[in-house]
RNA sequence: GUGAAUGUAGCUCAGUUGGUUAGAGCAUCAGAUUGUGAUUCUGAGGGUCGCGGGUUCGAGUCCCGUCUUUCACCCCA
């Protein structure tokens, strides 16, 4: 018999992983839920329909399709069959797929839903999406995503909101070495434009992305070998090379792309996002305009982000951006603009670990170890750690009766930086032998004096 | 999807031109210590050498296939 084994990119999450993890979604549902954002889930598995298409090309090849149920190649045409035609056959025999993303779903179920929903409508979503990629570091088969999105606005206040919603969750997270980059599908428009791009646009900006990968020669030879004129990159670069501050920035692309419509309302929009941040967050760090940020999926029109932190490897751990159209596929008569991002827990999860940012209380099973000497004693024992759960303290109990060497091991296994210790002497008198697993110190202790101890502050 | 590496105890890794019974550290378990862990000492258990096939008198070592993990490309959280 073969030992059984996970499907390739897959993982289990063992207690000590999963209390970080729980750690990291408690963190990101806090702030979302501060922001006024509403909890939704959909199914792991969508029709098919619904998810192909919205993902470009290579998206459309990266879903995880389910087969349909029964005897399904019954039904199936003679010629497609014997066609071996992959592309053709998977539509009829498998109609659902598992979602890519939480955007697609939640894009449709606004539609399904829109005489219920409240618009501006806020909502935040915490739930593993899958994508058939080829597994690498940093990048899962099945993963998490947490994402907060608003539909029904074009305001400029939530792009401002995100920015300062992914500081919050930083800050709380311990990471402070990262930066945030936007840039605008308008600004991009006029790059386009300026390097004479014609129907090429996502040659351009596929290059254009990689710029801080292979460099400015990289970028030059690959859009040169897709047939870009030498001069027409020359007027690209020079507003690619932009350097300084933000407003600086900004400055050189009115000045550069100012004859485009659709470039000067962009640069009005990433100017608002940034006067709106500053006037929220006091200042605009570490929010940075990348000009060459090119990301994204498909469906983004306005403002596109991107996270990264510095000094580990694993690509980007959170992005987004604002998408006019994404509802109108599902239906032509919506059209209502919105805009969101997610964090990917997995990356924000192996770049704590690699930060080593875990809080230590995080592997915490509990605050006290009751420990006892025989069964009277636990006996005893078991109205202690009841009494101290009754005041909202994590207690456990030894189960069994052990030596005590065992069961402080535990206890220190466990990271439970208290043990009680009961034996006769503490029945008799009343007091608990309360020992810092931490220190080694050992005080007698009363029940009530204990709970002061340990009774959880009010959190801010 | 294209190209390339990797795999030896729970973990990190040794293992000679192919040669007898595959080793170490850490971890685990037991004892030294029948009311005290994390420090010390003693001992013990633990391996289909990823899996399958081939070459050979003989394979952890060489060859082929396969799976896993990793790296680059593509794309992305």
């Amino acid at each position: 018999m073969d030992r059984p084994t996970l499907p390739k990119g897959t993982r289990d999450f063992g207690p000590a992983v999963m209390a970080k993890r729980q750690f990291i979604f408690q963190t990101i549902r806090s702030v979302f839920e501060r922001y006024g954002f509403l909890p939704l889930e959909t199914p792991a598995m969508e029709n098919l329909s619904t998810l192909t298409g919205k993902y470009g090309e290579e998206g459309d090849q990266l879903l995880f399709k389910v087969l349909n149920s029964g005897d399904f190649l019954k039904e199936a045409d003679e010629a497609l069959l014997s066609s071996r035609d992959s592309r053709r056959l998977t539509p009829v025999i498998a109609e659902k797929g598992l979602k890519y993303d939480l955007t697609v779903p939640f894009a449709r179920y606004v539609v399904m839903n829109r005489h219920e929903i409240t618009f501006p409508f806020k909502r935040y979503q915490i739930q593993p999406v899958w994508r058939a990629d080829r597994p690498q570091k940093g990048r899962y088969r099945e993963f998490y995503q947490c994402d907060a999105d608003v539909i029904g606005t074009d305001s400029l206040v939530c792009e401002a909101e995100i920015i300062l919603m992914i500081r919050d969750v930083f800050a709380k997270l311990g990471i402070l070495t990262y930066s945030i980059k936007i840039n605008h599908r308008g600004v991009l428009a006029g790059l386009a434009r300026l390097a004479g791009a014609w129907n090429q646009e996502g040659a351009l900006f596929v290059a254009i992305d990689k710029l801080d990968k292979i460099g400015e020669d990289g970028v030059k030879t690959e859009l040169i070998n897709r047939g870009f004129s030498p001069d027409a990159l020359t007027d690209l670069f020079s507003v690619l090379h932009a350097k300084g501050t933000n407003p600086e920035k900004l400055a050189l692309l009115r000045n550069k792309l100012g004859n485009h419509e659709a470039a000067l309302a962009s640069i009005a929009d990433l100017e608002k996002v940034f006067d709106l941040v500053n006037l929220l967050g006091g200042d605009d760090a570490p929010v940075e305009l990348d000009i060459s940020l090119a990301r994204g999926l498909s469906y983004y029109t306005g403002c596109i982000f991107e996270v990264k932190i510095q000094g580990v490897g694993g690509g980007s751990v959170s992005g987004g951006g604002r998408y006019d159209n994404l509802t109108a596929v599902f239906d032509a008569k919506e059209k209502s603009s919105g805009v969101g991002f997610s964090f990917g827990v997995d990356r924000l999860f192996d770049a704590m670990e690699e930060l080593n940012l875990f809080p230590e209380e995080t592997q915490r099973s509990s605050q006290v170890l009751v420990c006892h000497l025989d069964e009277d004693c636990q006996r005893y024992g078991l109205k202690v750690v009841q009494s101290l759960r009754s005041q909202g303290i994590a207690a456990e109990i030894y189960p069994d009766s052990s030596k005590m060497k065992k069961q402080l091991e535990y206890a220190d296994k466990k990271k439970i930086p208290f043990a009680a210790v009961i034996g006769s002497d503490e029945m008799k008198s009343g007091v608990l032998a309360v020992k810092n697993l931490k220190t080694g110190e050992q005080h007698l202790q009363t029940l009530e004096q204990l709970i002061a101890l340990l009774k959880p502050v009010h959190k801010p």
